[in-house]
DNA sequence: TTCACTTAGTTGTATGTGCAACTTTTTTCA
DNA sequence: TGAAAAAAGTTGCACATACAACTAAGTGAA
């Protein structure tokens, strides 16, 4: 299975290339991150690492950056107080808000030529691998595949 | 294309977990060095960058790392004194002996359950993606589909 | 109820990563 | 031929990453 990782890679640095040539000051990571939390604001540090396939104390750290950019806060959770919850400020949603088209447009270009069909392919087959990757270990949890895109491409 | 960037993650930890089960000391990076050497030794630093998709200032260090753990040797080209060539040790053959079946075992799990059809599918459709994406700005050269794996897996 | 176990998050350390700026060497072309 | 441009590699910097070891807080069973 050589081409998953590479060509996942390519992905990954076309469309941070792309967030650069539109200005937007922000790693792919810190995308991921807002994208999740657009879907689910308030998920707690490690809810967020096991979707993203990230390790916790990597989250601590984007998120470390993510705060002093003012893109996010940390709320400690009043029921378990080990816990906290992250949630988007104003000025995350607004970047966003501007990261969303280039995103769409970025899609269409790598996904050029390639018929409704055979994304849908594509996508069935991938998640077939998926599922036979368990990171239960890396994670110390179970796995899960997660039907929400982790990632905002 | 949400499931390209996951999946490829997800492969990447797998396999490096892998690595790892089996006594391995080495980064996948570090073992993608390898696998790209063995097919062909003594390239060029900047020719290794493009292949594996890495910055050279990246692959600078990844070689420093290795340089240090006797994995392989940077022996400055004789015709261009700007090139160093980057040469497989002895020590570095030896890992790539012992990764080899780790990788073979790893890929027939990731590929569990897929037809012969389905991977050929697959493949050929991650070609086309690949084929979309052009990184010639990221790395001052045309971007040109590389038929070695440059994974390892 | 208490003490071992688990869980959420952080920190130290080493490596991996991209970008900009730099040196050295080669190439180009006027 | 000589100056400008290009190319190969390194270094400073900031961030991303995993792992081990840690603290603080919740859980569970004797």
């Amino acid at each position: 299975m050589p081409w998953i990782g590479k060509t996942g890679k390519m992905v990954h640095l076309f469309m941070a290339d792309k967030l650069k040539q539109h200005g937007l000051n922000m790693s792919m990571e810190q995308a991921i991150i807002l994208k999740l939390l657009h879907e689910e604001d308030g998920l707690p540090q490690n809810d967020m690492a096991i979707v993203t396939n990230r390790h916790k104390a990597t989250l601590t750290r984007v998120l470390d950056t993510m705060e002093k950019n003012h893109l996010v806060v940390r709320i400690p959770d009043k029921e378990d107080k080990r816990m906290k919850r992250v949630y988007l400020t104003k000025h995350g949603r607004k970047h966003l808000e501007d990261m969303r088209p280039v995103f769409i447009e970025a899609a269409d270009e790598v996904q050029k030529g390639l018929t409704k069909t055979e994304i849908k392919t594509l996508i069935s087959l991938l998640k077939k691998v998926q599922g036979n990757i368990n990171l239960k270990k890396l994670q110390h949890k179970p796995f899960t595949i997660c039907e929400k895109s982790s990632y905002p491409f």
